[in-house]
DNA sequence: CGTAAGATGAAG
DNA sequence: TTCATCTTACGG
């Protein structure tokens, strides 16, 4: 996809207004990208900043490559790796305005909590929901994006989003890097 | 080996 | 603000 040749940066930035779609066998769930962020070789909050291991990998696959990994021993997210192959960058998806499916995104964040119910916003606001709500799950590292059952669909409607560029939530090291991407006014953001 | 820290989310 | 929970990275 002519997307994915671009730098990394570009590619969150640009990512933002696409759906994201996941055919399960539970049905389909889809949601609008709303919020990435950029993860780059020489970027010490990078996963694959020092090395390539078994955990980061799919890092380094050609553009396109998923890459899920485990965070705080109970969450999970989800990537896209970007730039050559072994190169080691991806753009973390972080919020999703839900599309299609809810009814199922509902039915899956609550298998994993013990609230009553989801507002539609909170459905897919940061990337531990979203993945969740999608049915997403580890063995999709290193499927690649479009040429499998989660894959990425262009924006509907022309008009340009208009983005803030901030810094990335939850990390120490490279903190001050404007490496956040999100949609202006968007109410399925995970933070403003 | 032992252990601390981590791209989080929900409850108090 | 605290806790749940565990893999990975890195030092000894």
């Amino acid at each position: 996809m002519m997307l994915l040749e671009k730098d990394t940066l570009t590619i969150a930035k640009e990512l933002l207004g696409w759906s994201l779609v996941h055919e399960s066998e539970e049905g389909t769930t889809a949601g609008i990208i709303v919020e990435t962020e950029g993860y780059l070789q020489d970027d010490p909050a990078c996963h694959a900043y020092r090395k390539k291991s078994p955990r980061n990998a799919p890092m380094f696959g050609e553009a396109g490559t998923i890459y899920v990994y485990q965070i705080y021993g109970m969450h999970f997210c989800v990537n896209i790796s970007t730039n050559k192959k072994d190169i080691g960058e991806a753009v973390l998806i972080r919020a999703l305005e839900p599309t299609i499916g809810q009814d199922l995104m509902q039915k899956r964040r609550l298998a994993l909590s013990k609230v009553q119910s989801f507002r539609p916003h909170e459905l897919c606001s940061g990337p531990g929901k979203l993945v969740q709500a999608m049915g997403i799950h580890k063995g999709m590292n290193n499927w690649m994006i479009q040429e499998s059952k989660l894959y990425l669909l262009p924006p509907v409607n022309e008009k340009p989003l208009e983005i803030i560029t901030t810094t990335r939530i939850g990390i120490t090291q490279g903190a001050e890097l404007p490496y956040r991407f999100y949609v202006e006014d968007s109410k399925f953001v995970s933070k403003k």
